[in-house]
DNA sequence: AATGAATGAGGTTTCATTCAT
DNA sequence: GATGAATGAAACCTCATTCAT
């Protein structure tokens, strides 16, 4: 019998880590050797090539963001109770398993933007949230791509400035804040009527 | 601008075209120089590096988008119409200069994050133009750097999914759901079923 | 030969069906264990090297097919009759050994010319005959290597061309043929325009 | 005005040199840099990679073989005199052309016999000459490929031996042992008693 | 004996940058 | 100013060989 420790996940972990401090293409098959401890020909018995590494680990992130989400939601079929679980799950995520999601934000974002097929499954889940809002009439009527777009875009937004710490408020603070937000975002309800939307300006 | 020289600006316009395209790693100088049609050795003579270009590139789209959203701010001191009027031209922009766009966005979330300093100037005025508002009583109390970065994520992802084709809704009819959707996150007003909310916010 | 271990015999056969495709080098150690159905570990039980591995598979083609040949030559001792032995022998072995003909001709031009120091014995025997027809008198007197190589070459690029099915004959008119082309090498008379010819060779 | 020196000439004659010695595979980039005096980027400049270098250098030589056979092919249009020719040339040329012709000999027989695609052309000038010579009757009627194949054959061998030293003969006296050699291939006349070979065709 | 993960030297290729012209 | 051949460090990757199991 072979060896069985398998360097794999050593090398796995290096990359991610490394991958996301300074992006795939500035991170090194040296660089992820020396991080993990191994040769760099190990790398090559378990990945293909750089690139298909660094698709593995996205699939793997992408599939424990989707899992971990999916632990968070209520089985109840209330969309509003629904999205609040979401971002919940979402804030949550970000600060147990930090490496790998602002690996996946970045990696979606920009170097595996056309590589990797399966659209951010966790957008999926989102826009299946919305949809299902929109049916029960608790969420008003749009694109929900475009909804889920724009909801994810203040979900990344937020969790940024809460990382870099450049925010001077407190975490449940903040996500408090970001669910009232996306739900003015989702919901109905007759808002902005200019006149209205000036009174309210007023208020 | 004086045109110092015509290589330069050839250069300035190819490594844009390139950077956005296939981000600033992926492009070579070689690429470069052929697209501009100059020899690798002029990108040189006006600048010292390929990094200095990026920054360059970037500081000066940077400043073009600054300015082209000062143009479209009214005059007067309103801020939800100030907000509109950013907003438009935050549309505008990335239709009129789309390539200075893609390439702006792309390089703040990802390449250039660290290297250049000057924060992406857009922000900062989004930001002043918010603390307006809560001055002015029209927003409601809130971080500001975390209010413009929502505001911003929502409208990036618009437009990204503008430009990709996805939206089945024409632009203006987007235009005005973003603007809502901006000012529902900033306003005041007992948005959202307040019961719900409040018992959640306790959880 | 005595089957000393199944393993090896699943390596020389998987090895010299790849050397002989790809040539020696081209081939990897791993390419032969995937071939052979054994681990890359198995290969270095039986061989010190790559390069031992091949030199070992030489030396056993060239084993075989010298004894392959020697079953092939008439007792009688007329070099006539023992040169066309040869060569039907030569034609059968190419047929019959299809993998280990294609292989020792490769390797001997090529990459273990100078490895392996055993004259292709195939020649050796080739010489003996041609030796031992200038001694009866029935081959005409010329230098022994020479002689060999030349015939050997004529038969070398046949069987290339019949095996290429480049050649719109059939089998045994091309071995007539060959049979014929080699006796006019190697025989005495006079051949084609007795004047000029003789005038030249006399000079 | 760039540098006019171009080292590329002297990548090729190393690389030339190198190759021949120990095959294309065995040789390095960096072997050719270094006995080329350049940097191994160098050669990158000039050939896109090591493989188009080795086919880059096989068709230049085989165009100057072939122009070398043409300046020795007689006007007249006697096959025997022109065969005399190409032999004649064929020997100059593997003296003269020393790296050239065991270049083109080693890689037509191994590395480059299925990426270059133009059959060795100076064995097309020779299938010429010999259906030349059928068609005037003074060769005899033979599949032409095969023909011109065991001439070849018969031709390289004998320039190996040459130049391997192993020859006790001086060289006018090979070369006109050669042409008499070939002529006896290729002409016409009832030589090898056939009762006998009919005989032993049956065995 | 057999395995196959691991090694690490070394191979090919890329590319930002320099510099003679 | 402009050129592009040249550089060489460093990137990605391969592969014969070793060795713990």
């Amino acid at each position: 019998m072979p060896r069985v420790s398998s360097k794999k996940e050593l090398v796995v972990a290096a990359a991610l880590s490394l991958f996301r401090q300074k992006g795939i293409r500035a991170t090194t098959t040296k660089d992820i050797a020396r991080r993990a401890g191994v040769s760099e020909g190990t790398i090559y018995r378990h990945f293909a090539s750089k690139d298909e590494l660094a698709a593995y680990i996205f699939e793997r992130t992408e599939t424990l963001f989707f899992r971990f989400l999916s632990s968070w939601l209520p089985a109840s079929g209330d969309a509003t109770d629904m999205l609040r679980q979401y971002i919940r799950g979402f804030f949550a995520f970000s600060r147990k398993h930090h490496k790998h999601y602002s690996f996946i934000v970045a990696a979606y974002q920009t170097e595996l933007r056309k590589s990797v097929q399966s659209r951010m499954k966790p957008q999926t889940m989102l826009e299946r949230i919305i949809r299902h809002g929109q049916v029960q009439g608790s969420f008003r009527l749009m694109d929900t791509r475009l909804a889920s777009a724009m909801v994810l875009g203040v979900l990344i937004q937020t969790v940024f400035h809460l990382k870099t710490g450049q925010l001077a408020v407190n975490f449940s603070d903040v996500l408090l804040e970001t669910e009232q937000t996306c739900l003015r975002i989702l919901q109905n309800g007759a808002r902005h009527h200019p006149e209205q939307s000036n009174e309210e300006a007023d208020t």
